[in-house]
DNA sequence: ATGGTAGCATCGCTA
């Protein structure tokens, strides 16, 4: 089963894009965030010719996650789920696919620690473990993916001494992300790749810092103990953020036996 | 210290 997460940045500015990187890579699970669109405005019956079910959890304007699937798209839950605080955002999607609990995240970026959006990025990591909890047990199969806007360790940083005081890379946020491992989900690219350097799945449009390799890996497939020894393999495809109107994510691919 | 780019409901905000 291969499982993709992608933060697509406008599924309306990509799709020519994703259609083409789907028919080439057929993932038989996509997790898409920041689709940027409203749900009666996602394009469910191009992916439907596809051959996928969909499910898409939008606002318009900005945030909107998809989970795309071919091998069943069951219990969808939009938002976190039971009696968990709702996020006013469109920010998480959830559902089985193939077995696996899939939670398709979209992480607040934080913009900067004394700003209240980091406030709230570290309360939407918390209630994501909430969901966590509410909807799975450590022994199930679980994925939790998406764009975490965390880079978890300084080896997924291109130079930590520009990230001094930053988000993505701060303490409080690194804490929560291992608070979701010590439940039982474990950085997939991460166990397959561990000694994997200047591996990034985000690059800033601005200053040519991809081809300058000023990236980050902030993009995580997170799967829980059982998955673990299915993966065959994991690789970020840079190929993706090349070329004409890019993405400025880079597809994270997981393949599991 | 700033700006650089891209996407959006665009002339300001979000990333």
């Amino acid at each position: 089963m291969r499982v993709v997460t992608w933060n697509v940045n406008s599924l309306r500015a990509r799709l020519e894009r994703v259609e083409e990187w789907v028919a080439e890579v057929q993932p038989d699970v996509l997790c898409m965030q920041e689709t940027k669109l409203a749900d009666d405005a996602f394009p469910a019956l191009t992916f439907e010719a596809m051959g996928y079910e969909c499910a898409h959890y939008g606002q318009g304007q900005w945030n909107g996650v998809a989970i795309l699937s071919k091998v069943g798209l069951d219990d969808v839950v939009a938002n976190f789920a039971g009696d968990i605080e709702p996020d006013p955002d469109a920010r998480i999607l959830t559902a089985t696919c193939g077995g696996v609990r899939i939670s398709c995240c979209y992480v607040p970026n934080g913009r900067s620690l004394d700003d209240d959006h980091y406030t709230y990025k570290l309360s939407w990591l918390d209630r994501l473990l909430a969901h966590l909890e509410h909807e799975s047990d450590p022994g199930d199969d679980v994925i939790v993916t998406g764009d975490f806007n965390i880079a978890p360790t300084d080896a997924d940083v291109y130079d930590i001494r520009k990230f001094a005081n930053a988000t993505h890379v701060s303490a409080p946020e690194r804490d929560r992300l291992q608070t979701l491992c010590d439940w039982g989900l474990v950085d997939l690219f991460r166990h397959q790749h561990p000694d994997a350097d200047k591996v990034y799945s985000w690059w800033d449009y601005r200053g040519g810092d991809f081809h300058q390799g000023r990236g980050l890996r902030i993009d995580l497939v997170l799967g829980s103990a059982s998955l673990v020894d299915r993966v065959e393999w994991a690789v970020v495809d840079r190929n993706a953020r090349k070329g004409k109107q890019p993405s400025d994510h880079a597809p994270v691919i997981v393949d599991l036996a």
